[in-house]
DNA sequence: CTTTCCCTATCTTTCGATAGATAGGTCTTT
DNA sequence: AAAGACCTATCTATCGAAAGATAGGGAAAG
């Protein structure tokens, strides 16, 4: 069994969180999936359509991975710490970026679907953030809470990342509740 | 007279906040300049040495423009104020990432003298805003502070950056004081 | 008459992308 | 069940464009 297209797209998410979306090459991706680069566009025609598919597979893994806020409630979890602790981990395991935050960052000079794949990371988490923080404290003011803690996540990642060191992730998301 | 050199370091802040340090060629900047992309290499030999130089130029510009902390306090303003007015400015004026959390997020893709200079931005950036708090509030969580309010700011940038709306910026940064 | 600054011309490497071939599997038709 | 048609996943080989970089020349200024 290969499932080539998965090892592409894990070798494609390592390299753009390393250092964005022009940090990998299609010669580069097949050298660590063990195929030739021609085979890379077999499964993914264009660049923009591996990038836009690594930021949709990132997006998709990161959430499945959380769970919906509603059941972290319902098994008596804090869904914000949860939240806070999926970005701690993808920095502290990974020892990179989000790749999302990255893209984010990169995004006026990112061809048309990867920039839309990026803006639905960002979409899908505000809501995620704001429908927890509705279970937690109410409509009121979920928004804008959502906004600051998804804002302070990805900017202690960048410091954390900057700097090489962890401290101040945890220094900077100390207040976040 | 031209003051090329100049010239030069605003067209390569310009490239690399719209799309990061691989954003860039010689050649885009001497066509933006209007010389050959020899004579780049003539004031910047490697594109290493532009991307640390542009890196130290934002910087420089960023601090210098803001005066330092103790002035601000002496002249009757608030300098955690005039800082998160000045990320806004950056945002909003020049529709723009800050060059230097962009460099940061890529920083583990970037050559060393890059990595140098953007870590410099980020420590110089912290001390800044640590003697800020300091002046108000005395030392004790000064530094975490600093941490908070500089992650904040750069988180909100690469979120209302991504989808394209100064909105999310002000919502996420009112919670600074 | 040297230094400064820019030029032309060129090199090598790497990029994304495509063409064309092939081995092996699967489906369809008789 | 056999034969023919098509599909999947890879390969080799190659393309033109663009990248970073360098050598060497020339004009202007002091």
């Amino acid at each position: 069994m290969d499932n080539k297209e998965q090892d592409i797209l894990r070798a494609a998410e390592r390299m753009v969180r390393e250092g964005g979306y022009n940090a990998f090459s299609f010669r580069d991706i097949a050298n660590e999936v063990g195929i030739r680069s021609a085979s890379v566009h077999y499964h993914f025609p264009t660049k923009e359509d591996l990038g836009a598919a690594v930021a949709a597979y990132y997006t998709d893994k990161f959430l499945g991975a959380l769970g919906e806020p509603e059941e972290l409630v319902i098994a008596g979890k804090d869904p914000i710490k949860a939240y806070v602790k999926a970005f701690r981990d993808a920095l502290a395991k990974d020892k990179r970026m989000c790749l999302c935050g990255l893209l984010g960052a990169e995004i006026n000079g990112l061809p048309p679907k990867v920039v839309g794949e990026t803006r639905v990371f960002f979409e899908r988490n505000l809501d995620w953030l704001t429908r927890a923080y509705t279970l937690q404290k109410g409509e009121k003011g979920a928004k804008d809470k959502a906004v600051q803690t998804l804002a302070l996540l990805e900017g202690a990642m960048i410091v954390s990342n900057a700097l090489g060191n962890n401290e101040n992730f945890d220094a900077a998301v100390q207040i976040i509740s």
